[in-house]
DNA sequence: ATTATTTAGTTCTAATACGGATTAAATAGC
DNA sequence: GCTATTTAATCCGTATTAGAACTAAATAAT
């Protein structure tokens, strides 16, 4: 089955895969958007991602943070600006490298991240903890492998 | 190791999986995005999706195409009119039920469902097939696993 | 040193995205 | 028959998203 066309398309033997890849996705994102809307920490997941993912580390660039979080540069200017109306971190020039801006937490910050942190990580740990430890690993690893291909 | 604190939360033996679900999926949605930006349909992801859905089954209403694809009613609304707006598929109430309206392609719209939908799926497979068949079949498997916890 | 290129972030525009409120139509309960 | 509830879609407000153009700073090339 060399050419695809308009009539066979939809038969491919990757598409099983393809759309499981993008449920099991949908639906744990999903969970995880109403477990922090429900949390009352009044963040939005990509704000809670920035929170997180400053609380782990100290202060980082607004690249490296997006690195991490997968938030592209111009999505993130607009998520820190709301983050820091919040008083929830703080942004600083860098003195070594003037283009860099330096992302910290502030104490209110650090404080939202020990509260909700480890109660988003055990409601999702809750429902992770129902597949056995060997489907999780060869899970990682499956998944890995797909990655490697885009 | 039961409670999650600060400390251990990210030391949690799921993360690894929860962080390559994450970045396979993202991985994938950017290569299917950057594919349907260079094709030339002048389609986003969602309209392409809405397109590609009709395409299959023809006329369906806003709640099946949302079940399809993915995308909240909310947001289908406004995809649609865009849709509409290029002329590409027609919106009319249905006489059976009132409440529910038929989205249905236009000649056009067909016309650019068979141009770029094989296309598109021509784009992905060459990715997939770099995985064998064995492998797909195991994370399908396993991807529904995941989706089913949540 | 001076210019050319690269890099880090911001700004801009258009399109999603989601939940909640609303409207209208259909159905259930009684 | 009539009201209460449910269902389908739209409307609304706020936030996110991507890419592209732009600015400023750092680095490379000559």
């Amino acid at each position: 089955m060399k050419e695809i066309n308009v009539k066979n398309a939809s038969q491919q033997d990757f598409l099983p895969l393809m759309r499981e890849l993008v449920r099991a996705y949908q639906a744990f994102a999903s969970f995880d958007a109403e477990l922090q809307r429900k949390s009352g920490s009044g963040l939005t997941v990509s704000q809670a991602d920035v929170i997180f993912t400053l609380g782990n580390t100290q202060r980082m660039t607004c690249g490296e943070i997006g690195e991490r979080t997968l938030i592209t540069k111009g999505t993130l200017t607009g998520v820190i600006d709301r983050l820091i109306k919040k008083q929830l971190v703080t942004r600083s020039r860098m003195s070594s490298d003037a283009r860099c801006v330096r992302i910290a937490l502030s104490a209110r910050g650090q404080a939202v991240f020990e509260e909700h942190f480890p109660r988003q990580i055990a409601g999702i740990k809750a429902r992770f903890d129902r597949i056995d430890h060997a489907t999780k690993q060869q899970a990682t690893t499956l998944l890995r492998e797909i990655r490697s291909v885009f």
